[in-house]
RNA sequence: GGAUGGGUGGCCGAGUGGUUUAAGGCGCACGCCUGGAAAGCGUGUGGGCGGGCAACCGUCUCGCGAGUUCGAAUCUCGCCCCAUCCGCCA
């Protein structure tokens, strides 16, 4: 959510911005319709503050009166009026109030200004590490040699829950186990995060301050008797840890980890990509969130973003580093890189990591802020987030990025203290 | 699910209709005192919004919302949350 004091100055950074997205059309009239309404705001608000100050003071007159013994109707018959025309005036005004915040709601982001503007198209290849396997190198596609090894049960999974929820099995579940601890470990132990293990369930309030709610709540898979809602992203606890909050000098920066399961109902989703690991309901995933400066935050970016690169690095799987053009560059976020692995048995390059900068897009919705230093006022906060890293399409990468010519899979150095082994066959 | 108790400023805690523009304490900041410190003393210490270059002024805010009243932290109604005990339960 913008600033409501952007629509008094900024006008034409915001219109600009809108542009670079290729929303220009879409959200120009919103602009006008916001910006005229903020102005009817202000003078709402100065009427009713006026009237209101006169109320105290013949309010607080009715009380030296009546304690003097001496008649004050007068008086009580203009705080009477004086409050029947506020009851009007404050209606308005929280229409008024209502009507523009219901706006800004609608306005994404302004991409930081080396973003490239607009869409799909003009994503950036910023990098590239290592040599992606050739898709004719005659790889078994990762459902194929998954269920060969025994490692996962497609069927079953959709037996017991649905097509798109993943049962593994053996090596498998063993695998899964191993990357949690892998990642968390290395997050945790070498990058400085604070681990986290946080509730999958989160009420509705949580769900809001994070924008699922109210605008995604069909995504979202619920628990409605309770009124609660499984979780899409550990972001979601891990960033409302401290909604509504003030964090003093001290408690800045933070940097949080956590393995969590996520869920995803994705209700149009049929069709691409949902052979196999790559689109599915339920998946695990490390996630890093991090509580930046303003001065920071674009710096610490990189940072996250390396963090995650290096996972990619360890596991020994190729991949390339997108920066994503204005249009594409989710409605929170000021700056997105995807990390991109390779799927040589799809032919196809996977998103396994998204890793943004919200500026203080999230915070002012979630509320967090921080001082600077003692008894300086607070500001918001920025925050960053990023997959480091989604599992499911981890493993299948695995699957068809380490695959021998006689079928089986070696296990990457870094991961086989945790997993216990060298190769699946 | 049942019962009881409770939500006041960073924290503790007073306050049942008008000098409460929220007492007092703790904590914190600054100053005085001191060779230095502690103690002591003094001053100041929430957040949002509006206006102003600023100092500052105004307004809202005692869990949330509505109501009664000239006036609500205080009275009425509804809701939310928390704690404890009981029941159930991995």
């Amino acid at each position: 959510m913008h600033d409501i004091r952007l629509l008094r100055d900024q006008m034409p950074h915001l219109r600009e911005a809108m542009r670079r997205r290729g929303k220009l059309d879409e959200l120009g009239p919103v602009l006008d319709r916001a910006e005229a309404l903020e102005k009817e705001r202000r003078e709402a608000i100065a009427a009713v503050e006026e009237l209101q100050a006169r109320r105290n003071k013949v309010t607080q007159e009715v009380a030296k009166l009546r304690k003097a013994g001496e008649p004050a109707d007068d008086l009580m018959a203009e705080s009477r009026a004086i409050g029947e025309q506020l009851t009007d005036l404050d209606a308005r005004r929280t229409s008024v109030e209502a009507e523009v915040h219901q706006l800004l709601l609608e306005l994404p982001n302004i991409t930081l200004e080396e973003v490239p503007e607009g869409g799909e198209e003009n994503n950036q290849v910023v990098r590239a590490w290592g040599e992606p396997r050739a898709a004719e190198s005659g790889v078994i596609p990762h459902w194929e040699i998954g269920e060969k090894l025994g490692l996962m049960d497609l069927p079953r999974g959709a037996k017991i829950s649905g097509s798109g929820f993943i049962v593994y099995r053996g090596a498998g579940a063993r695998l899964v186990r191993a990357l949690m601890n892998f990642m968390v470990n290395t997050h945790a132990d070498e990058h400085g995060y604070e681990e986290l293990w946080v509730p999958l369930l989160v009420n509705r309030n949580t769900m809001t301050g994070t924008g699922q709610l109210p605008k995604f709540e069909d995504d979202m898979y619920a628990v409605p008797s309770d009124d609660l809602f499984l979780i899409p992203t550990a972001e979601v606890p891990i960033t409302n840890l401290y909604r509504e909050e003030i964090l003093e000098p001290a408690d800045m920066p933070r940097s949080f980890v956590a393995f969590s399961a996520c869920f995803r109902r994705e209700a149009g989703s049929a069709g691409k990509d949902t052979r196999g690991l790559l689109r599915v309901h339920e998946f695990d995933k490390v996630e890093l969130v991090r509580y930046a400066t303003p001065e920071n935050s674009r710096q610490e970016l990189e940072l996250l973003t390396s963090h995650a690169e290096k996972m990619l690095q360890l596991l020994e799987l190729p991949y390339r580093v997108l920066l994503l053009a204005a249009g594409d560059t989710g409605f929170s976020s000021a700056m997105t890189y995807d990390l991109e692995v390779f799927s040589p048995g799809v032919g196809k390059w996977l998103e396994v990591s998204s890793c943004s900068v919200f500026t203080d897009f999230q915070a002012r919705r979630a509320n967090i802020r921080y001082r600077a230093a003692a008894g300086e006022k607070p500001r918001f906060v920025h925050t960053l987030n990023g997959s480091a890293l989604a599992f499911s399409r981890i493993i299948a990468a695995m699957l068809e990025h380490h695959q021998q010519p006689d079928g089986s899979v070696t296990v990457p150095a870094a991961l086989r203290p945790y997993l216990g082994r060298d190769v699946l066959r």
